[in-house]
DNA sequence: CCGACTCGGTTGCTTGATGCAACCTTATGT
DNA sequence: ACATAAGGTTGCATCAAGCAACCGAGTCGG
């Protein structure tokens, strides 16, 4: 993306998108949500390049979806964790995800099932429970892996978001 | 985007970035939902380059979320329509709005309101009208202006979709 | 004590996507 | 005859993404 703007859109699906519309952003909220939290870790997952995942780590901070903590000094290390705002992203995710899943062909069925975590329902692509009815948010619900799928690359949506 | 794609990724939300992540894609599908069916009418709307938009245009057609009609001969000219599996991004991109609303200081509140045709409530970021309860889809609702806008630009999202 | 490895980046270079303006074709208006 | 409209295409300049190499602080193994 050359400007990560769309000048002129007085749309909040716009402005959305400037912040949470760019290549991997996404999928790097998404790994957060899953419990990656490591530079590293998010790079081997995600396979982007390290310096892109460097900027995008930084808008993001910069945007206040995630938070840059130390979990350790000499070295300085650092770990992110969603904010209340990333968390809340959580409903775009699930959405996507299930447009994904319904017109995406895949073989053994859909590779991420996200369940309730107090009912241990299945999720809809509305974030709401279909077992019990509630409408959810992140740190109601979990994903487990689906269908046929790399365990090593499974991220476990929502498992332990934001500490 | 170097490429459109996210390899390696066995997610549902991957593979649907891939066919809607990249740059003006989303906008796109918004403002023909909205009623922008013409070549011109979204070049002016989102100020995209003739070409790029022409590209994507041509990828959201490959990918059947879009459908190329002919609305006259000689000059032949089209209208773009939504397919099935394009109206059925409407749940993504309520949750987008809803997000963006939420997140986004707008002085003046949320430019966009989407309703629900059959009762008039307030549609949530999930796509639930508030009034009635029911889940919705593209075609159950439609957007008003909110607040301060530029009728110019305001895609009055989910009008008359799909034909 | 020396080398290899880890983690979280940064730097430099190359490739390719985006933005922009000009042009093309068929046709209508004046 | 000339301008305008619609729906693009083409060429060129610029900026972002991909890739590999490097860096600095520290830890581990021998």
């Amino acid at each position: 993306m050359l400007r990560h703007d769309y000048p002129g859109q007085d749309c909040s699906i716009a402005k959305a998108l400037e912040v949470v519309g760019e290549r991997w952003t996404l999928l790097i909220v998404r790994d957060v949500m899953s419990g990656r939290r490591r530079f590293g870790e998010l790079q081997k997952g995600l396979g982007v390049a390290r310096n892109v995942l460097a900027s995008r780590l930084e808008r993001l901070v910069d945007e206040d979806i995630l938070e840059r903590r130390p979990y350790q000094e000499s070295p300085e290390r650092y770990e992110y964790f969603l904010t209340e705002k990333g968390l809340d992203l959580w409903p775009a995710l699930v959405a996507l995800l299930g447009w994904g899943d319904r017109h995406t062909p895949y073989e053994s069925g859909p590779p991420l099932r996200i369940v309730h975590k107090e009912c241990g329902g299945p999720v809809s692509d509305r974030g709401i429970c279909e077992s019990c009815g509630k409408v959810l948010h992140a740190r109601d619900a979990r994903a487990l892996p689906g269908g046929a799928v790399d365990p090593e690359r499974t991220p476990a949506m929502a498992q332990a978001p934001h500490a």
